[in-house]
DNA sequence: ATGACACCCGGAGGGTGA
């Protein structure tokens, strides 16, 4: 791990053929993000733009046909340490880690949990569980990480705007929260929290009902620092500005600098 | 109480999302 500043950002991208434009406009205006790490690509990895790689850009994929699949876009090589979360045996396509500079990057795309009834649930705190076991081990193994992705909680009730949610959807469910707190107290640091503790900062809005024009929108994309990161973190931008683009996605990228 | 909006696949309209 240098000490030279490194910043990475996390989309939901909401399928990443509907929307390369914007990734790539995005990046020509972020040269400072080393690595970008997207969720819901809605593509098998064959069908993943090939316009990135032709530009010089390095990319890793853990895709599937029409829903989830993650991505991650590099500046530098990376090295795949994952193309899935060791310990959550659903085949969904929700996870793929990386390792450069000597930091562990963890993109995640945790499921909704608010479809295919109590089984559909049940899977949602599955991968909480096995994310808060591989928590331990790479704290075990003293590995500077983060966790970067959609984790679809609101973890307070400040995450959301009042009435976005009914109280029991599967982002706010009680249950869902102390999965959330479990995996923090593993010894993780809630990056924006962090910077910012308190106030109300989205970073999704629904498309139906003009929720962005009344900012009624939700904090579900997070950064989990390990210890040795959260020590160097410096910046959290939301930036906000891209959900006014045409056909934007619903969530708008996040970005950490350590 | 319902639907609004957007993506997917497949070639109509249902599944999923949050």
């Amino acid at each position: 791990m240098s000490n030279t500043p490194f910043t990475f950002a996390s989309w939901n991208i909401n399928s990443i053929r509907a929307r390369a434009h914007h990734v790539q406009d995005w990046l020509e205006r972020h040269p400072d993000c080393d690595l970008l790490c997207l969720q819901e690509i809605k593509c098998e990895d064959s069908q993943f733009p090939a316009a990135f790689a032709e530009a010089g850009l390095h990319v890793a994929t853990s895709g599937q046909k029409a829903y989830n699949g993650v991505a991650l876009i590099g500046r530098r090589p990376f090295t795949v340490t994952h193309h899935a979360l060791p310990g959550f045996d659903h085949p969904s396509a929700r996870y793929i880690e990386a390792e450069l500079d000597g930091i562990t990057i963890g993109n995640l795309y945790l499921p909704n949990g608010n479809s295919g009834g109590e089984d559909g649930y049940a899977t949602k705190l599955a991968f909480f569980d096995a994310l808060a076991e591989r928590a331990r081990v790479l704290l075990d193994a003293e590995k500077p990480f983060a966790f970067i992705g959609d984790f679809n909680v609101c973890p307070t009730d400040e995450d959301l705007a009042p009435g976005a949610l009914s109280p029991d959807d599967a982002l706010v469910r009680p249950e869902t929260r102390a999965a959330f707190r479990r995996l923090e107290w593993t010894g993780l640091t809630d990056a924006l929290r962090a910077l910012r503790p308190a106030g109300r900062h989205y970073t999704f809005w629904d498309y139906q009902a003009a929720a962005f024009q009344r900012n009624s929108g939700l904090r579900i994309d997070h950064a989990l620092l390990s210890p040795r990161l959260a020590e160097r973190l410096t910046a959290f931008v939301i930036d906000r500005d891209e959900r006014t683009k045409e056909k934007a996605s619903d969530h708008v990228p996040v970005l950490v600098t350590v």
